[in-house]
RNA sequence: GCUCCGGUAGUGUAGUCCGGCCAAUCAUUUCGGCCUUUCGAGCCGAAGACUCGGGUUCGAAUCCCGGCCGGAGCACCA
């Protein structure tokens, strides 16, 4: 009991209204490229109701437009999805559904609610903007039958099976709307099987109402929608679903479009959808976000109707929290200079550790070897100011070539020297980081990276924080996530 | 253009339904300070908002009207 309460208090979202016991919700991408972050907010909301009410997700491939399917967008979205931790108790798609709508289109003809329309696209319009009905518009039932089965003879463009509303309804958009048309393309997983497709808001209405849907969330986008599929339950006297539309989600410097995406991606300006420039859940990901940062944000923003903005900042503050704690910390020195400290005493070379965390010193060190010859950041490097070397000496900088100036850390304290990180000349590893910009910073990292796999995410101390991606040859290649 | 919907600090959010406990919540951000062998984290402090104008009321972020700004829809896409 006492439990209960405090789970409602933890998540940030609203209660859904009109909840009697379990809810069931679906996510219902269609299939036109990966997710992108868009999709992640439907995804992640429809998935935390769950948790909160308990009860089924729905995940529905809408592809009834044959010539807006990407044959690879369904392996993309159960990819994206598994990434996201999106827990889908049933999936269906829609193009293996045709028959189930052909036969709700014929039963919605029979009670009256549908007919056959013939007129030219255009010529309807003129009509319908002016609230005037077409001719096909009365005829009788059984003529709409027979038109409706004889509208597979048909070509695309001749016919449409439009939803009777109210012709005088304000919004030209919800007076008789189509439900099903025909299409003279090839499905990519259907071929040319079936020629009439419904419309979504048919498909959307039937299925939701068969799947038992007990709430939609969407954006603010589908509202006219949502009227017009209200036409289709009232037909058929099915219950409705409770309607739920959130604001546009806008992300500061983003592309977020796919059509855009694909356009640079086959240009050759991106280097794929995971290219860390573009939005997508995978460039997302192979940056080293994490879910659980999106899972935050998303239920911060809620499913309030006003829009709202999101940066880059946003996410990396998010991020970094949950980072903060997972990633190990390593040297990497980047635009790399060699150095030959002058001077050092013997005693001063030898094995340096350092934790792999300086707040889990539990999880251990890493050793890294350290004598005269060593990398420092080209940018570090100031004449006559004297710099501590992490966890070994302090040098100093005289026309342009190191010497050993002292031992301890006091004395750098002393000497006001500022702190940085070094790798030894010899014994390391070549790194590339991939920026988000897609430029690539290339350097050296500790000997020790080479235990890192492919997924780890790193800090690279004062540098950031950064996926390892590929280990190519020794040498390794990190996506950065942020500072 | 037409129809509809929004507008709380830089950003995101709470509060708006059922006016007073709101000189407005929390987070992030920014800036200081402390601490720290990372430019990370942590701690302390500060900055910063009810779109504007009228009205109703003893009292308005909350209700009403208008302006401004923003968004969505206006397909044989989803």
């Amino acid at each position: 009991m006492v439990d209960e309460e405090k789970k409602v208090d933890e998540k940030g979202l609203s209660e859904l209204p009109e909840v009697n016991g379990e809810v069931v919700l679906r996510f219902a991408p269609n299939p036109s490229g990966p997710l992108h972050i868009g999709h992640a907010r439907a995804a992640i909301l429809n998935q935390e109701y769950i948790k909160k009410y308990g009860g089924k997700l729905i995940l529905r491939i809408e592809d009834t437009d044959p010539r807006r399917v990407d044959p690879d967008a369904y392996g993309m979205i159960n990819d994206d999805l598994l990434w996201l931790g999106i827990e889908i108790d049933e999936k269906i798609i829609q193009s293996e559904r045709l028959p189930i709508y052909y036969e709700y289109a014929e039963k919605l003809i029979n009670i009256g609610g549908a007919y056959v329309c013939t007129c030219e696209a255009g010529e309807f319009k003129k009509l319908k903007d002016n609230s005037m009905v077409c001719p096909c518009r009365d005829l009788d039932v059984e003529e709409n039958l027979k038109r409706w089965n004889n509208m597979q003879n048909l070509s695309e463009g001749e016919a449409v099976l439009r939803v009777k509303t109210d012709i005088e309804h304000k919004n030209p958009a919800i007076r008789d709307y189509a439900a099903m048309r025909i299409v003279d393309a090839e499905h990519p997983r259907t071929g040319k099987k079936y020629k009439i497709y419904p419309m979504m808001n048919f498909s959307v209405t039937v299925d939701d109402h068969l799947l038992g849907i007990t709430h939609v969330l969407r954006g603010k986008d589908h509202i006219a929608n949502s009227e017009k599929q209200n036409y289709i339950y009232r037909y058929f006297g099915w219950e409705v679903p409770v309607f739920i539309h959130y604001g546009r989600l806008k992300m500061e410097d983003i592309a977020l479009s796919t059509s855009k995406a694909r356009t640079g991606i086959e240009e050759g300006i991106y280097s794929g959808w995971d290219d860390p420039r573009l939005g997508t859940i995978r460039a997302i990901a192979r940056r080293g976000i994490m879910k659980e940062a999106l899972y935050e944000l998303m239920n911060e923003i809620g499913v309030k109707i006003a829009d709202s903005t999101v940066s880059w900042k946003k996410i990396y503050g998010l991020n970094r929290a949950i980072l903060e704690e997972v990633a190990n910390r390593y040297f990497f020195v980047w635009d790399p200079e060699r150095v030959k400290i002058g001077d050092l005493p013997e005693s001063a070379v030898g094995t340096v550790k350092r934790p792999l965390h300086p707040d889990f010193l539990e999880r251990g060190y890493r050793e890294i070897p350290f004598k005269e010859n060593i990398c420092l950041v080209k940018g570090d490097i100031k004449n006559d100011k004297v710099l501590r070397l992490m966890d070994s000496v302090n040098i100093v900088f005289k026309d342009k070539k190191a010497i050993f100036h002292s031992s301890s850390f006091e004395e750098a304290k002393e000497a006001g020297a500022q702190l940085i990180h070094w790798i030894p000349d010899a014994d390391n590893l070549k790194a590339e980081v991939i920026m988000p910009d897609a430029s690539i910073i290339k350097g050296f990292v500790e000997p020790e990276c080479k235990n890192l796999k492919v997924g780890d995410v790193v800090q690279l101390e004062r540098f950031g924080f950064a996926r390892l991606d590929e280990i190519n040859n020794e040498k390794l290649i990190f996506y950065f996530a942020h500072k």
